[in-house]
DNA sequence: CATATACCTCG
DNA sequence: GAGGTATAT
């Protein structure tokens, strides 16, 4: 635990959260490409920035436990002494159970103990209205409300490959996650693979975002403000960092919805149907169909979206509608509507959640969790086999 | 509607 | 050529 040793002023408090891994294995749905701003800095534990705050996830078979890192935490940055009591005094607000250790068996002995020194000094102020709120948050953006063992078993019913897969990718849900980030993390991702998407948000959230903290060697920032985004030098800047055609369509779409729609079009959006939130997305420069797709899903509350990219193209292909493999040459936007409305036929309400989980099965990189691919199978396309070697 | 091509950069 | 989009034909 690199990260918390390094922050001896704040008292490591962990809190948990009843859920099981059936409903969530944070492994997969941090990484699978939904969100590039969560990083695995030691085993188990994951840190990223959410609503403003750093923050530290791990999970053990009942629990989620989580640690955030604020203002008065981090040396340096405005940790003066009238502060730090005002932050005390917002704890002692808390009405709702704080867990003074970290999550058992996880963290070394020495650890423990130092927390426990800290932990004394807490001991009256168990509870919280702040608590409330980030368990709140943390439930809102795991979509926790929604029942994962449900909707698998719903799935695994209608489709025997889900059934199949679904046993080695336990616990892969969609993230409610923020629209801004969600719509120009996703516009950097056209021809594009995760590795090099995540070194270009980062890079965009150090030179455009909010300073947020430094755990150790590592300086954590917010995602950019849609005004930032749209700063008539952001062009510029985008493509100093590497995001090379992807800077236009960055710079554009942040100016688009400012300038014609307004600074809270995004969020409402949410509220449209499907459709309609869809088409109001490809308007925007650099939004076509798979990226409005992937935003109205992991953003706008569509869970009936599902975002058809190549990994998708080719599972469908595979493992549903040989037919398609046969006369189509490419991904067209009949091809794409056809697969969506397929799968959502065959998944119902839930669709992009579920292809999520084919997604993730399909990745490189998770692919020594699966079992030994089924020899009745098709063998895999050279063109696929080439590019998972990138991930 | 369908196919072809350019677009940035990296491995 | 890549987890893609926009434009022209």
């Amino acid at each position: 635990m690199h990260h918390r040793a390094s922050l001896s002023v704040c008292p490591a408090l962990w809190r948990s959260i009843p859920c099981q891994k059936a409903e969530l294995r944070l492994e997969f749905t941090l990484s699978c490409g939904q969100s590039f701003r969560w990083k695995e800095w030691s085993p188990g534990f994951w840190t990223g920035v959410l609503h403003g705050r750093i923050w530290t996830l791990t999970q053990t078979e009942e629990h989620i436990w989580y640690t955030m890192y604020t203002k008065e935490c981090c040396p340096g940055e405005d940790a003066d002494a009238s502060s730090a009591t005002a932050a005390l005094k917002k704890r002692q607000k808390c009405t709702k159970k704080i867990v003074p250790c970290p999550p058992p068996k996880i963290l070394k002995t020495e650890h423990v103990k130092e927390e426990k020194e800290i932990v004394e000094d807490f001991d009256q102020f168990v509870g919280g209205n702040d608590c409330k709120k980030d368990e709140e948050l943390l439930r809102d953006y795991f979509q926790l409300d929604v029942s994962l063992k449900e909707l698998y078993l719903l799935w695994g019913k209608s489709d025997p490959n889900f059934a199949k897969v679904a046993q080695d990718f336990p616990g892969i849900r969609v993230l409610r996650q923020d629209p801004t980030e969600c719509l120009f993390s996703f516009i950097c991702t056209s021809n594009n693979h995760i590795s090099r998407i995540t070194g270009m948000i980062d890079r965009v959230c150090s030179s455009l975002g909010k300073h947020l903290g430094q755990l150790d060697s590592e300086i954590y920032c917010a995602f950019p403000t849609l005004q930032a985004l749209a700063e008539s030098d952001t062009e510029a800047k985008l493509r100093d960092l590497g995001f090379g055609y992807r800077a236009k369509f960055v710079s554009e779409s942040a100016q688009t919805i400012l300038s014609k729609y307004g600074p809270d079009w995004l969020e409402r959006l949410r509220i449209l149907p499907y459709e309609e939130a869809k088409s109001a997305l490809c308007t925007l420069p650099g939004v076509g169909a798979k990226v409005a797709d992937c935003v109205c899903l992991m953003a706008l509350d569509k869970p009936e979206a599902v975002p058809v990219d190549t990994h998708v193209w080719q599972i469908a292909k595979r493992d549903y509608l040989p037919q398609l493999g046969q006369g189509n040459k490419s991904l067209t936007d009949r091809v794409y509507r056809e697969i969506g409305d397929y799968f959502r036929r065959l998944w119902g309400s839930h669709a992009g959640w579920a292809q999520s989980v084919l997604f993730c099965s399909d990745l490189k990189k998770f692919q020594n969790s699966a079992d030994k691919p089924d020899p009745s199978r098709k063998p895999r396309k050279r063109t696929q086999i080439k590019k998972e070697t990138l991930e």
